[in-house]
DNA sequence: ACGGATTAAAGGTCTAATATTTAGTTGACT
DNA sequence: AGTCAACTAAATATTAGACCTTTAATCCGT
């Protein structure tokens, strides 16, 4: 039974006409199927929460192999459309694709492309200072006092480089949650290792640098309590072209 | 053969300490041959163009079955790490993930949590301003010529919507192209369709805001022309606020 | 030297059995 | 009645092996 894929030679027919025909896409069964269960969720048919039909049930309705079918299964799941459990009252649940998914994949794409230091300073400059602005604009209460206890932390570490680092990348990272931007927070998530990564270094951080990047820091936090977006973007933007110059220098 | 996953029921000799141990996340046979291979790969062992043990062998050599095999060497081509090729002298070759990969994610994500409005112009907002100062620093002739065309483009179709509409997208894109930054292009082409569906209207276009639209992008096609980055950035930021603030409006 | 048939090597698919995990159910012992 | 252990059932996870399809190389006749 089955067979899929049948390609039909098109008889000689040929109109040849300058019809132009690129290279011919030949899904696999799995994809065809995955791209229907696809389309059933993000066209809303399917929401959040609600449970596909178990493996057998799918084996039945769509005519292919279990095989195929755990194989489209799996792409949804590596595409975090759904999340899947074994055992009694298991199965395969619809759910919303986290942040998380796109940090794995534009995470894998830095680093597998080697993507210069320049590239991702360049990239949290066009970030940063936007998401400052937001902060600023929409930050609650909670939002202000995690930023301003991650600032504390980086004052109590500046002599410690593992701790200023880290107290960097944490303040940082609690501004651009502030700006309530699902897209920011996860663009940001997934260059911000990076960043730390290419910057770990006690050569780019001497104490002077750490004194000034502190001071400036204070300043900026100011700016998002005072919810003043104007100070807060000018002041970030200053901070990482200021920073993206030095680490130029050297 | 091949019990693996004995999760080990830990003998009764419990030191109660206070040790908080998080919930085990238990892996499945082909994560885990994916991740020795992606570690092979990001790793720098097997590099671009690579050719991977075909799957008999990879079933041999790891003990596991073939379906197995088969499941790790999927996530690594819905990863964009691998692509497989069926046929003689086929199988898996090594390659570097490409910027569609991104793109499908942070689709995915935007069109699954219906992202609103205001976040895609937040994001636009943050991204585009920089990319115009990195086109006017880095731009080639080629850049600067296809800018050029798509404006032209766009304003030879004002009258007409779509090509309006289009225009104004591709020359966006052309821009951001330019800044030579493979994340900004990447995060830019993620969200610039998702920009593109939800300003496709025409109450949000009236014949004088594409009047406007069409000044404002010459003026940032010269600041590109004569290289001068400051200038396009700051006309490219007022550029997308003014619009976010229409947008705000209506 | 060309072009069609053959063949070999790879991935693609199907089937069916077995293993493992998990949640509910039952039942014996408090 | 309550509780914990053993059992059962329902789902996914894994294995095994056969067969199909695609593709490139090779062979061979003209």
């Amino acid at each position: 039974m089955a067979q899929h894929r049948e390609q039909m030679a098109a008889s000689k027919s040929s109109a040849s006409s300058s019809l132009k025909l690129g290279p011919v896409k030949i899904p696999r069964a799995a994809e065809v199927l995955a791209n229907q269960l696809r389309e059933e969720i993000v066209g809303g048919r399917l929401s959040d929460g609600d449970m596909l039909p178990n493996e057998r049930e799918l084996t039945e309705s769509s005519g292919l192999s279990r095989s195929s079918v755990r194989d489209a299964l799996r792409m949804l799941e590596l595409e975090g459309l759904i999340a899947t459990k074994q055992g009694r009252n298991g199965g395969s649940r619809v759910c919303k694709p986290g942040r998380d998914t796109i940090v794995k994949t534009v995470s894998l794409f830095i680093s597998s492309r080697r993507t210069r230091r320049v590239s991702l300073v360049e990239a949290r400059g066009a970030i940063e200072p936007t998401a400052a602005m937001l902060a600023a604009k929409h930050r609650t209460d909670e939002d202000l006092a995690r930023i301003q206890e991650k600032h504390s932390a980086m004052v109590a570490g500046i002599d410690d480089l593992d701790r200023f680092l880290r107290g960097n990348l944490d303040w940082h990272m609690a501004i651009v949650h502030a700006s309530h931007n699902d897209l920011l927070i996860a663009f940001m998530e997934s260059i911000s290792h990076a960043v730390y990564d290419v910057t770990n270094d006690e050569t780019l951080n001497p104490p002077e640098v750490r004194q000034q990047v502190v001071r400036i820091h204070g300043r900026i936090t100011d700016a998002i309590e005072k919810q003043d977006p104007a100070e807060a973007k000018r002041l970030m933007e200053r901070h990482v072209t200021a920073y993206a110059e030095f680490l130029g220098m050297s």
